[in-house]
DNA sequence: AGGACAACCTTACCTCGTAAGGTAACCATA
DNA sequence: TATGGTTACCTTACGAGGTAAGGTTGTCCT
């Protein structure tokens, strides 16, 4: 047939390396298998050539992103322990802010992607290299949560999975609301800085995210023997 | 017919006490409005009476699960702030541990359940009357992250949303492991706490949630003027 | 008695994952 | 050079799940 002359062969790599350009591109919702075989020029059947169903796929599209969070991250490695993972971490959201789907489907994955391993391996080392015990290290990795991965969890930022967040509200609504809520009234009053960054959601700017950061690093250093 | 014989009139709320009560007792995937609709002893059709789809009919269970903590939060009120915080997010905790599928619910949801607003009030009031700015407050609430909904973002607990961890590998993979990450693995072996507890997932005891809760508690309260 | 509304049901369509089996090109060997 | 096997892809079809469209029944009010 024409295929060969068309396109090349596919593979898994190929296969997965179009799955992150699709919810790149349209959002993860849009990832089915019918989809990603027509943006691969094949029928959907034949994915399954390459992989077993899609369950491996999304594990294997979380595998890609986490990949390319260990390599952006890896050559990141001088100095001391704090500037070296604060590095790492914002390196990470870097990546993550290219995909913004990424967090929600980590959060969905069974197994937890191989290469997690091995960076988490390298963070422990800085830890106990910068003279952390392995038990307050071990507490770290637990306290970071999802940080080394270059997100934060942000109860008010669902919004990143590909909708917009909507505030839908008539004016007396919002009066009433006022009247319920005084004090967050007052603070959105005292910042209005809100929507001014929709990166990884609502007010998850890069401030909020460096401050939690160093937040943590901080309390952690006083904490270190 | 002899349905109202047999059963109650359905309502909005009779559908979300089912809904909760079917993701509890099965998980979040046996969730369908068809499987819905024969626990109420319905077809699942009767259910659109009730509510326009099912991500309203998510958002209705999300509200249910944050209603819960409200009401079990709502009463621990006494005493400094660092107190308050700590005891309301413990008792968010037990809440949440009784149902494991809602934060990756919660996760998924476009809009942030009304009730949450009315629970952050709260904790925004009990740090601005603990001496913090609402500029600091406002920090301090991206800062805890889900923390106030008791869970933690942790990348090595996705089991939570109903699967088991599956860490299969044989002796060789294991002792290969042990050569690239020896750091991972000489952690493991100074804890040997791994499987303790497997709350909402591998290490999330009760023990890192209150370390992680106590760091960021601690680092704010020396922030505080 | 008649109609209006509420609550629930029947049927059917569409999307999606995927099982089962088919087919064409290639490749090594007899 | 025929032949059997292997690789890569396709066709067909099923079942699960969400839901649109419209039907049916009971109740209550005038």
């Amino acid at each position: 047939m024409a295929r060969k002359a068309t396109r090349p062969p596919l593979s898994r790599e190929r296969v997965l390396a179009a799955a992150v350009a699709l919810a790149d591109g349209h959002g993860i919702q849009a990832l089915t298998m019918r989809r990603l075989a027509v943006d691969l020029g094949v029928e959907a059947m034949s994915l399954y050539y390459h992989l077993p169903d899609k369950e491996t796929l999304l594990d294997g599209v979380a595998e890609t992103v986490v990949g390319e969070i260990a390599a952006a991250v890896e050559p990141l490695t001088g100095g001391p322990w704090r500037e070296v993972l604060r590095r790492q971490f914002l390196a990470a959201r870097e990546v993550m802010l290219r995909h913004p789907w990424a967090p929600g489907l980590l959060g969905t994955r069974r197994s937890v992607p191989a290469a997690v391993f091995a960076y988490y391996d390298g963070i422990l080392g800085t830890l106990v290299g910068g003279g952390f015990s392995y038990h307050l290290a071990h507490r770290a990795l637990h306290a970071f949560g999802s940080m080394p991965l270059g997100f934060a969890q942000e109860v008010f930022s669902p919004a990143a999975a590909g909708g917009s967040m909507d505030v839908e509200a008539t004016e007396a609504e919002l009066a009433a609301m006022a009247q319920r809520m005084p004090h967050l009234t007052a603070m959105v009053a005292a910042e209005v800085h809100a929507a001014a960054d929709p990166a990884l959601g609502w007010c998850d700017s890069q401030v909020e995210f460096e401050f939690t950061l160093d937040l943590l690093l901080d309390g952690l250093d006083r904490l270190r023997g």
